[in-house]
DNA sequence: CTAATTTCGGATAAGAACATCCTATATTTG
DNA sequence: CAAATATAGGATGTTCTTATCCGAAATTAG
């Protein structure tokens, strides 16, 4: 569904939004260590977002990566998917004809939509504050 | 969503279910040619298909692949899917962590659920049979 | 100002997915 | 039986994703 790339970014922006709201910045490494996720690559990911302007970032000592709780409340899921995969999620053929419409539907089309814009939905209405909300009950986890 | 390995498949029985109704048989250039997929690369996942039991194969000149009427409705767009790309859509978690349930669930655990389940649902109610009808009347297209 | 820290970004490597090629094997036709 | 046809399957190549490495640039602390 989500390429690694992209999972590691939800992962990673998540816990940020709760370090965030405390006013925390987070360097690579203990990023890197509390989701479970490759260092180097995340580093990757992590400039992608912030090349994006999801995220915040600082060089130098003391630094690192930051999402303000303002910011965590505009953010969606969605945002952060089209950030690292594209739109590929939600465009493209289910069935990958190089074209497919409503005109010139594959077999799939239809019931493709449904589920994808069921998917759309959801990616749309989650936002980053209140993923972190659950992480920091301890409802969820990240690795 | 799915292996291009995978998309193609669906590809190619929905064409033989079409074709399997009049008693046809086709060979892969055939196939290939009306589904617009790769040869070689097609039959490889023919072959899966083959010994994943969804499809019948004959050698020698007149021969081919054949999937009988009787069968295309037995066969559902899920079996294919497994059969290609495993249960992956499935099973896993969509922020890939390694150990993810509903006791100690990622941060999309719930939400990713209704989603998935969605899927799993219109992969198993849709067979061979439905998608090749649509076909056959012109209304859905392969390439 | 110097040294230490941390992100940034280019280069490179490892692995998986996608794709092709060629020979072997089975089957039909003449 | 011989020749032609078509799938089966192994070997190989290409491309994309994932992952690592290392030096450059920026910023802070002393």
């Amino acid at each position: 569904m989500f390429s690694k790339a992209c999972q590691y970014a939800i992962r990673a922006i998540t816990l940020l939004a709760m370090e965030g709201r405390k006013g925390r910045r987070m360097a690579l490494v203990e990023i890197a260590e509390r989701t479970g996720t490759p260092r180097a690559f995340t580093a990757k990911v992590l400039q992608q977002l912030v090349r994006a302007g999801l995220l915040d970032s600082v060089k130098g000592p003391g630094g690192g990566f930051d999402l303000p709780p303002q910011k965590a409340r505009q953010v969606t899921l969605s945002m952060v998917v089209k950030a690292i995969d594209n739109d590929d999620v939600y465009r493209g053929c289910g069935m990958g004809l190089p074209q497919c419409n409503a005109r010139k539907p594959c077999p799939l089309h239809e019931q493709f939509q449904h589920v994808r814009e069921n998917l759309r939905i959801m990616l749309e209405s989650t936002n980053l504050h209140d993923l972190s909300m659950d992480l920091e009950r301890g409802v969820t986890f990240l690795k």
